[in-house]
DNA sequence: GCGTAACTACTCGGATATGCTGTGTCCGAGTTAATCTGG
DNA sequence: CCAGATTAACTCGGACACAGCATATCCGAGTAGTTACGC
């Protein structure tokens, strides 16, 4: 799994506490970061409608929705894209029994059981939205907020 | 995911319709898949216990264990390593907050929540396992285990 | 005919190339804010 | 002092290199079955 996942899942976090455009270049001295790489990130975010960009000066990202609404398995589909953990490439169709019309996808066992489980890890994901995560941060360091708030101030 | 998951679950279902060992050679062309490739992932089945392998004429590759006691997880985890699916490189460290001798992958929420997906995942795969899928492949097509003993025997 | 020893063919196993995706970087288009100038 | 045009800096966005792993291949080590030979 790509490493920009863990980049986004936190820039995301950080962003929920602010309600102005933040640059790339800040939230990448934030952790940091190569900051180009950064940006190719959260242009995937942005396309998929969980950032909004903003160009020229006092520019950058913010959450295009309130962080209820950005599940973790959004922000891991706008980075890794939509395809499954496993590819079925139905190799049944070379073997002996093979129906060329058939799509294996569909009636091979063991495609169904690895979707299964794509599911549940998917539904796991779906679950937890970055309000959750926030709330769970806030609980156990409460300085955290206006920590991030003061260290994205002095940067910029 | 790997290619090889997908070749290594279904030789793995084949090779419990055999009580012999089969060679490399026959199960490539049974799916025509290139042979030594397909080799390479045998090999790391053989290592994890899955299969035992023999040199020499008649040899090959056979279940080292009743197909009851391999889970679809088992072969994953052979093919692909052990690592998880999310692994937090712990940025967190770089951040305002830093305390350095903290393990961010226990004390992270978004590492908490990844790894509980992942766990999701596996547990979907552990449940399953190689007689499960076989069951239900006899029940849909009762005539598959002839017609691979006889395939596997033709190409001897 | 039988036992033994050499031989041959076969199989695994690891060492060796190649291609593609993730990783990382750079420069141009567009936008905003500040500045400067003229009334 | 104020309005407007110009300018300059800043930011995103996509196009351009690099690297590491999945993919694919080949050849050597070891083994078992076979064959030939001597007794």
């Amino acid at each position: 799994m790509s490493q920009g996942v863990e980049w986004a899942l936190h820039t995301c976090l950080n962003l929920s506490w602010l309600d102005a455009p933040v640059p790339t270049s800040v939230l990448a001295t934030f952790y940091e970061l190569p900051p180009a790489y950064l940006n190719k990130q959260l242009q995937a975010l942005a396309r998929a409608g969980i950032l909004t960009s903003t160009s020229g000066p006092r520019g950058g990202f913010q959450l295009a929705r309130p962080p209820e609404a950005v599940s973790l398995l959004d922000i891991v589909t706008a980075i890794e894209g939509p395809e499954e953990l496993f590819r079925c490439e139905q190799i049944l169709r070379r073997g002996p029994g093979e129906h060329a019309g058939v799509d294996y996808r569909q009636s091979c066992e063991f495609s169904q059981v690895m979707r299964g489980a794509d599911l549940a890890w998917r539904r796991e994901l779906a679950g937890k939205t970055v309000a959750d995560v926030r709330t769970g941060v806030e609980r156990g360091h409460p300085e955290a907020p206006a920590n991030t708030r003061a260290r994205i101030a002095a940067l910029r």
